[in-house]
DNA sequence: GTGAAAGCGCTAACAA
DNA sequence: TTGTTAGCGCTTTCAC
C-alpha cells in the first residue's frame, strides 16, 4: 500500500489537515517550523498525493481531453504534439482518443471523457455537437471546427477559404480544367475544402462537375490512387472535356505526397505536365520532389491558440464563448509552377 | 450537480447497493424485476457512474499511460495510434505524454502518471528505468527497448541486427564506402543502429569511422542536413577516404526523405550515384521519388503485442518479466540498387 | 434478494 | 495556528 497523508501526518506529529494546509498551501496558514517537520516527513516517506481521491474531493483531475479523427495523419500529429506539450507545460495531462470517423465511436469516446471528469474537452471533428453526449456536459469544450452558431467556442481554420484560395493560385499560373482530390468524407474538413475548390471554380466560369473530383482515403495510398484515376488514360473521368486535368488541388499534403508519386510513375512532369497544390504546410511538404506549393495552416499557432483559450474556460466558467478563424499562408514550392526549374531556394 | 448512484436508488425505490449489483453484475444476485426497475431509472435519469469515485473506492482507473520521447516521428505515431486503438478496443484510455529526449520529462511525467493510478505504463525510451520513479511502481510496466536483464517486462526491436542487415543489403550491392546518418542521440534506439552500422562494417574489414557519420536531428530537416554534409564537395568528411561515399545508411524514414532530398538538389541520382537503405518501413516510404528500401519494422505488431502483454500482466499480477525481441524484414525499394530503372511495383 | 454501513484518500468548513 | 470531522460517489462485506 501507498504512503498516505495519514502516514505522513503521523510521522510530523501532526493532523492529516496540516498535511493538505502544506501541501496546498492553503486554506490556512501553516507555521513555518511546522511546515518544515511536515515536509521532512514527505520527503522520508515518499508521499505522493493521491490524484484520484483529491479529484473525487471536488478538485480538478487536471486532464483534457483531446478527441481526432486518428492520429497518423500529420496534421493531427502535429496538433496532438502541440496540444499535448502546451498543456503538459501547464500541468495538464492529456487522454487521446481517435474516432476514424465513426460518429458511434466519437459519442463513446466523449462520454468516456466526462465520466472521467475531465477538466475539458478539445474536440476536432463535432459530428456529433448537437448529439446526447455534450448536453448539458459541465466541463469546458472547445471545438476545432467552424460553427459560428455554435454557444461552446470554436477555433478553426479557414477550410473553404484558404482552398479557394489555393485553387485561384493555379488559376493565376492559367490553368482551368483542375481536379480536385478530396477525402475521406467523414472528416468534415475535406468537405469545406472540396466547397472552395468548387466555389473558386464556378466563381470563375470553370468546371466544375464531380468527373473532376477524386474522393479518396486519407494517407498516401489515397492520394496515389486518387491521382492515377484522374490523370490516366483508363477511365478518363475528364473525357467530357477532351483533355486531361492540367493541374490538381490536393486536399491535404499527403495525399498529395501520394499524388506525385503517381504523377512519377505515370511519367507526368511535375509542374510541366500536372501542376499541384495542396493544403496542410506539414513539415514534410517541404522535402518532396519537386517541393509542394501548400497552403500552409498554422496547427502549431491553433494547437497553443485552442489551449489557451481552453485554460481561460476552465478557470473562469461562463465565459461567452468565443469564435475565432484562422487563414492560412500559401507556400510556394516547385509544384505549381512559379519556380519551374528548382531555382527557388526555401 | 450530476446525477449519483443515490438518485438512481431513490427513483428505483431499491437502496444504492443494488444499483452497483446490477451495474457491475455482482457481486449479489438481483432478482429480474428490480433489476429493470433500476436499468429504467438509470435510462431515465441519464445516470453515468463516476469513474473517479469508482477508482478510488479501489477499482481500477481503466487508463494506460504511454511515454515516448515525441509524437510527430511517423514510428512513434504510428506505435502511439495503435497503442491508443487496441487499448480503446479493451475499454482502456490512454494518457500520452513525451519527453523530447529529457530524463528530467521523463521522470517528472512517469511520476504523473503514477500518482494518477494508472493500470499500465508503457514506456519507450527507459533512460531512468533505474531512476527512484519506477522503483516501487505498483502497477505492470512494458519497456519497449532491448533489456535483457530488466525485472519489467521488455519488447524491443532488434535495432542493432536490423541496422546491419541493412548494411548488409547495400554491401551485397558492391558498396564498401557507406556513410551512416543517425540522431538524435538521446533515443537510444538510434544509438543500436549506429552500432549496427559499425559493426557490419567493421566485420565485412570496411570503413567504419566517424567521418562516415552524421549525426542528425530527427525530422525531415535532419536527414537533408547531414546528407548535404556527407555527400556534397564541400567540407568532404570522406576526403580521407579519396571519394564520396556511394551509399548511404540513414536511421529513419523520415531523414531518408530529407536526404532524398539533398541529393535531388546536388544532382545526385538515387541509386545510381548514390544508393540509399533506411529503417522504419513507414507507410510514406512506398511513396518517395523513388520509393525507399526500407528496413521495415512492424510498429503495428509491436505495438498489439505490447498491450496485449500488459494487458495481462494488469490481469494477472506477479507473471515473470518476459523478454521478446522482434525482427525487421527488408522491403526492397528503388534506392538500393535492385531495381535501378524503376522496373519493380510494388 | 436486499439494505446498512464502513471505508478508499483527500479538502475545507468549523471548532478549539 | 492546529485538530476534528463531514462528506465526494462508489464497492463490498455483513447482517437481515
Amino acid at each position: 500500500m501507498a504512503v498516505t497523508r495519514s502516514d505522513v501526518a503521523r510521522a510530523a506529529g501532526v493532523s492529516p489537515a496540516v498535511v493538505s494546509y502544506v501541501l496546498n498551501n492553503g486554506p490556512r496558514p501553516v507555521a513555518t517550523h511546522t511546515r518544515e517537520r511536515v515536509l521532512a516527513a514527505i520527503d522520508e516517506l515518499g508521499y505522493r498525493p493521491n490524484a484520484i481521491a483529491s479529484a473525487l474531493r471536488g478538485g480538478s483531475t487536471q486532464t483534457v481531453g483531446l478527441l481526432t479523427p486518428n492520429r497518423s495523419n500529420p496534421f493531427y500529429g502535429a496538433l496532438a504534439e502541440e496540444i499535448e506539450r502546451t498543456l503538459t507545460e501547464q500541468g495538464y495531462l492529456t487522454l487521446t482518443a481517435s474516432t476514424y470517423g465513426y460518429r458511434s465511436s466519437e459519442e463513446r469516446l466523449l462520454q468516456t471523457f466526462i465520466d472521467r471528469q475531465t477538466d475539458g474537452l478539445i474536440i476536432t471533428s463535432g459530428v456529433s455537437l448537437s448529439g446526447p453526449a455534450l448536453s448539458g456536459v459541465e466541463q469546458s469544450v472547445l471545438v476545432l471546427e467552424e460553427r459560428p452558431e455554435s454557444p461552446l467556442s470554436t477555433l478553426s481554420m479557414d477550410d473553404e477559404g484558404d482552398a479557394a484560395r489555393a485553387v485561384d493560385h493555379l488559376q493565376v499560373h492559367g490553368h482551368d480544367l483542375i481536379g480536385c482530390i478530396v477525402g475521406p468524407p467523414y472528416v468534415s474538413t475535406d468537405g469545406l475544402r472540396l466547397s472552395g475548390w468548387r466555389e473558386q471554380q464556378r466563381r470563375t466560369g470553370r468546371p466544375a462537375s464531380d468527373g473532376l473530383v477524386a474522393l479518396a482515403d486519407a494517407g498516401e495510398e489515397g492520394g496515389y490512387q486518387a491521382a492515377g484515376l484522374l490523370l490516366s488514360e483508363h477511365g478518363r473521368p475528364w473525357a467530357v472535356y477532351g483533355r486531361r486535368p492540367t493541374a490538381l488541388f490536393v486536399a491535404s499534403d499527403v495525399q498529395a505526397f501520394g499524388a506525385l508519386h503517381a504523377c512519377w510513375e505515370l511519367g507526368l512532369r511535375v509542374p510541366d505536365d500536372v501542376a499541384l497544390v495542396s493544403m496542410g504546410g506539414t513539415r514534410g511538404a517541404r522535402f518532396t520532389i519537386p517541393p509542394l506549393t501548400t497552403m500552409r495552416q498554422d496547427v502549431e499557432y491553433l494547437a497553443r491558440s485552442a489551449c489557451t483559450r481552453l485554460l481561460e474556460e476552465i478557470r473562469t466558467p461562463g465565459l461567452p464563448p468565443a469564435h475565432v478563424r484562422l487563414t492560412g499562408n500559401l507556400v510556394v514550392g516547385h509544384t505549381c509552377g512559379c519556380s519551374p526549374y528548382g531555382v527557388i531556394r526555401r
